[in-house]
DNA sequence: GACCCCCGCCAC
DNA sequence: AAACGTGGCGGGGGTC
């Protein structure tokens, strides 16, 4: 962001080099100093939340240096046996392709699967809305409608499977530095709504440690003598939305759900009174809202743990019925009895139907809030940390609307995060942060005696009071405990044989519990 | 060959 | 009519 071009103050003889970048390096920070010194004569001092991402790079600074260790000869096993089976299916993708159509086919390109799918194997073309758009699309969705055909099938198992696979070996090809350990950048003001970002570093090394699939994270690992401690909040975002409902209409129906045991076998309790037999009894209750079905093989605590997130947020009964395969009649339903309500009609076959009372109507109660919030001077919202965002789109769209009803939870749960991300690295010196995902943070801590009692500190730190009108809010966190990042038990996604268990991995903290050795050998993870 | 956008897909 | 948000990355395939 220069004013002025380095060509316009070239002296005489041309800059070096090195002198170039230092002469751009100059000017763009005195263009921010510029821009920091207007700003400033706007304020007494700076806004809170200015203060708080500054305080925030010692932190952030830090992981970045320290890097996440990575087991270096379970990655490059990983990446083998992954491109072995890649190989082997390519190879089985081209000889059908070549079949039906005389070449290869490559998976990844979707001009050529179209052309194969709608040109050579003449199956009707599948148009998706994309961000408002219709598009010819050859992703899995559209695949999927494809695979209705059975001469399609083998093509698109192969697509699928190939593309899967393709995209586990990049993340786990992803360069580390030279001591065997991956630098991620993590940008702390780089989004809309306060959370971090993580990207490569300036080195061109590492890559986003945020979206790593779940199956892959077996590879990252702590240090020789240290273990992992992942702590995350707990539905943390459902909580706010309640904690929002309350504060703004004392309705704290939303927050005492949530807060009440089991969120979704709440949620549910409220939204079916009747339809399931309630007895009173936690475990069981939880029992019976995962056992008993409401579609298919979707059970009713499914309905109310996929279902309410997409609904929170304002997602139409298509687009949830759309992301979790199901009729959009059965998500009307469900939207009817969790927020929306529905008056008395009778169907066309002559059935009536009784009118449906909501169990949580404040929350389209608080859409209607954000709304008028940004369709009125000054079209911005504030947090409960204080971080304001304006909002630039046209006022009355949906779109804008939904920007706005996300940015509350998720703004407050980045700021939440990083308060206790804060406190950790300010008041415990022993432990050492590896990492940040939004509603968790990762770090290692030595593996000694004292280590449950790291683990309670932390959870502690972590926890945020909010207060209003005597009522008090705390999102507890839940710590995860284990030698490497994946899970011990769910390694999902087996990456081939012999990952199916993984004995390092984390499992729930409970003091005193965890009685585990680590078993692979450090030396390895070393050479 | 550098650059850019699109696409598909991973996370929360 | 359009249809939940916030991000980053790599490959394909085009342009300059």
């Amino acid at each position: 962001m220069t004013l002025i071009k380095t060509e316009e103050l070239t002296p005489t003889t041309p800059l070096s080099a090195i002198d170039t970048l230092q002469t751009y390096c100059c000017l763009d920070s005195l263009v921010m100093l510029e821009v920091f010194e207007e700003i400033s004569s706007l304020f007494n001092q700076p806004p809170q939340i200015y203060s708080f991402e500054r305080a925030l790079q010692a932190p952030y600074l830090e992981m970045m240096q320290r890097g996440f260790l990575v087991d270096e000869l379970a990655r490059r096993q990983a990446v083998d046996s992954l491109r072995a089976r890649e190989l082997r299916l390519q190879a089985t993708l081209n000889e059908m392709a070549q079949a039906a159509c005389g070449h290869s086919l490559n998976p990844r390109s979707p001009a050529q699967l179209k052309d194969f799918f709608y040109s050579s194997l003449k199956l009707p073309e599948v148009w998706l809305s994309q961000k408002g758009e219709r598009k010819l699309s050859t992703n899995r969705e559209a695949l999927e409608k494809l695979d209705s055909y059975l001469y399609a099938r083998p093509f698109v198992s192969a697509v699928l499977g190939l593309r899967d696979l393709a995209k586990q070996r990049e993340v786990l090809e992803t360069e580390i530095d030279r001591d065997g350990r991956i630098r991620t950048s993590y940008n702390i003001a780089g989004t809309e709504t306060g959370r971090p970002s993580s990207s490569s570093n300036a080195f061109g090394t590492g890559g986003n440690l945020q979206n790593v699939a779940l199956g892959l994270r077996y590879v990252f690992v702590a240090d020789p003598g240290w273990k992992l401690v992942v702590i995350d909040l707990e539905q943390v975002e459902a909580r706010d939305v309640g904690w929002f409902c309350g504060v703004l209409f004392n309705d704290w129906s939303y927050l005492d759900a949530c807060e009440s045991g089991d969120l979704h076998t709440s949620v549910c309790k409220l939204v079916w009174p009747r339809e399931l037999k309630w007895t009173g009894v936690p475990d069981r209750d939880k029992w019976l809202a995962d056992s008993s079905i409401f579609y298919r093989d979707f059970s009713y605590r499914f309905m109310s743990k996929r279902g309410a997130h997409l609904s929170n947020y304002m997602g139409t009964a298509w687009t949830a019925a759309r992301v979790m395969k199901m009729p959009i009649a059965t998500l009307e339903e469900f939207q009817a009895r969790y927020i929306l309500g529905r008056a008395q009609f009778t169907d066309k076959k002559g059935t009536f139907h009784p009118a449906i009372v909501p169990a949580f109507p404040c929350i389209p109660r608080w859409w209607q809030w954000i709304a008028q919030q940004i369709q009125t001077p000054p079209h911005s919202l504030t947090t409960p940390f204080g971080r304001t965002r304006h909002f630039f789109g046209r006022p009355g769209d949906d779109t804008t609307l939904r920007e706005a009803i996300a940015y509350m939870p998720q703004s407050t749960t980045a700021d939440r995060m990083n308060l206790g991300l804060w406190r950790i690295w300010k008041h415990m010196p022993q432990v050492q942060l590896l990492g940040q995902g939004y509603d968790s943070v990762t770090f290692q801590v030595q593996d000694d005696s004292r280590f449950d009692e790291v683990v309670a500190e932390a959870l502690e730190l972590i926890k945020v009071p909010l207060e209003h009108q005597g009522r008090r809010y705390i999102c507890p966190g839940e710590a995860k405990v284990g030698w490497n990042w994946g899970s011990m038990h769910d390694a999902s996604k087996p990456l081939g044989q012999g990952n199916k268990f993984n004995p390092d991995g984390l499992v729930k903290w409970q003091p005193g519990q965890d009685r585990r050795q680590r078993q692979v050998g450090i030396k390895r993870i070393m050479a």
